[in-house]
Formats: C-alpha cells, structure tokens, sequence
DNA sequence: GTGGATGCTCAAGCCGACTTGAGGTCAAGG
DNA sequence: CCTTGACCTCAAGTCGGCTTGAGCATCCAC
C-alpha cells in the first residue's frame, strides 16, 4: 500500500483552506518536518492536515510559532508535561491581557460620553488606563 | 514673558521618560507639531509634555498612531465627536478580544490539566478555541 | 510534444512603531 | 584652539509571520 505520501503541495494547501507558501515556509522554520521530494517536488501525506491544525489551535491559543515548535518536537518528556510549562508560563500573560483589555473597554466607553472640545482639558487623558508599557494590540480585522 | 520655548529635546524626552528619537519621530510622523528651530535645534514648551501624556494614553487605549494623529488635529468638528465615532468604532473590537481571550485562557487552563502522551491523540488541538481568523497579540512581556 | 498549470528556490517586501548608525553641526568650557 | 556632548538628518534595521516576485523545472492532458 503506497496510498500515503501522495498529495501534492497544493492539495494539501486546498485542504487545508491555506497557502502553498505557508506549507514552505512553515516546513523552513520548522514547524512541518521536510515532506519526501519527488523529483524536487513534496509530497504530504494526511497526518500533515492533523498537524496544521494542531498548529492553528496552538496559534489561536496565543503561542508563538517558536513556542509550538518546541511543542511538537518529538521530544524526550511527554506533551503533557511541556504542555503544562508552557500553560503555566502563559496564563499570567493573557490574564493580564484580559483585565487590560477590560479597562481599555470602560475607557472607550466613557470615551463615547466624552464631551470635551479639546483634549487639553479632557480627564480621559489624565491618566492611563494601563499600568505598565505593553501596547495591547488586538489585531484587527483581517 | 519668554519662558516658553526654551526645553531642549534632551530635556523633554528625560521629562517625559521616552528617547529622543521618539520626539523626532513623532514630529516625522505628525504626531507633534514641528518644534521651533534655533539655529537647527528644537526648542519645545511644557504643552508638548501634555500632549506626549496624551499620546501615551490613547495608544495604551489601543490606538494607533494614525487614529491618535486624526484625533489631536485641531479640526473641524469638537474631540468630543471624534472621540465618540472613534470609540463606537472600537469597542466591537475590543470587547471582541476580551471575549476571545477568555476562550484562550480556558484552554491554557485545560492544557494544564492535559495528560496526552502526544498532539496526535489530543482533544486540545481537535476544535480552535477561537472562531475566526485573528492571531490574539498579547504583547508579550517586553 | 507542447502548453498551461503546478512545482521549485531564493531574495525581498509588508505591517507598525520605533531604534540604531553613520556622518556632520553647533555652543560652551578649559 | 580644541574637545566634549548635545544636537542634527537621512537611511536602514528590528520583530513575527507570512506573502510576493523572479526565474526555472516538472507534470499532465491533449
């Protein structure tokens, strides 16, 4: 049975609902290990769609491509315990990214009662809604 | 009375904690009005403090340098409208991102509980804890 | 056997918000 | 007079996650 190892760059890009230079670039980094060549040209098989997707949930999960590299290494200890880690070192980061973002939304909502001429005179701008330096970016609308 | 005018960039830029360069670009950038020149040095006055603290508010409100730009022009219509369109405009997103990263930590949450030897096999990577496309930036700590 | 789709590599570009570097000017103090 | 340090301009570099482009090779259907 040599029913693996057949799809083509572009179908797996098709299938997988992105771009040929996204499976190249991916497999640069590292994040894909170097598909099979034949005649200079890659060849997937289906455990490559599980694992795009792995790395879509990981990256909408927050994590670096750095990080999920490091993750699907097939490595000396388990998933579970990087996984842990790597959970733990996060989940002060995106709680602190939560109660960012919270106060940022009562500040535009007071914003939306704004009723200042100028910003010379206005106390939404006596102080920031943030404490510290990081500029929350929400990545916007594709 | 003369005594506007006579800060040097070194000192707002001490005064206001930010680097030099950071004044220049802001100028470069429309951010500031171009400062006075003596004999090719700028010369600033404390309103530029106030309108750096200004600055800084808004981009930590999540901002960007384009809509703080079009905010502070001394335009046509009040801040007040501005702020308000502005602010109406933003929210949707914002309140976008705290709902995503709720879902993210959720799932930072059960990744600390994950006990899966391999992705291959776990259920943390079958569904996207988010829905749509955008990449949760979380500026991660500088 | 041929032409259009698909593949390849490698380099460069993009975004935002800045910083860094090269190379030059200017005023003041010793 | 000379050095020091603060200032100047303009170009290029940084970061992450990709895409785009140039210039070829390969594959498949007719």
């Amino acid at each position: 049975m040599e029913a693996r190892g057949e799809m083509r760059i572009g179908e797996v890009a098709r299938a997988a609902g992105v771009r040929v230079s996204l499976l190249r670039y991916y497999e640069d980094v590292g994040l894909l290990p170097p598909a099979p060549r034949v005649s200079g040209q890659r060849r997937y098989d289906a455990s490559t769609l599980r694992r795009l997707a792995v790395i879509d949930v990981a990256q909408r999960a927050g994590l670096s491509l750095d990080e999920i590299r490091d993750l699907l290494e097939i490595g000396t200890d388990p998933l579970s315990e990087r996984l842990q880690q790597l959970a733990e070192r996060k989940l002060p980061a995106i709680e602190a990214l939560i109660s960012r973002a919270e106060r940022v939304r009562s500040w535009l909502e007071a914003a939306t009662r704004c009723e200042c001429p100028t910003v010379d005179d206005c106390a939404l701008f006596d102080e920031p809604p943030l404490p510290a330096a990081p500029p929350l970016r929400a990545t916007p609308a594709a």
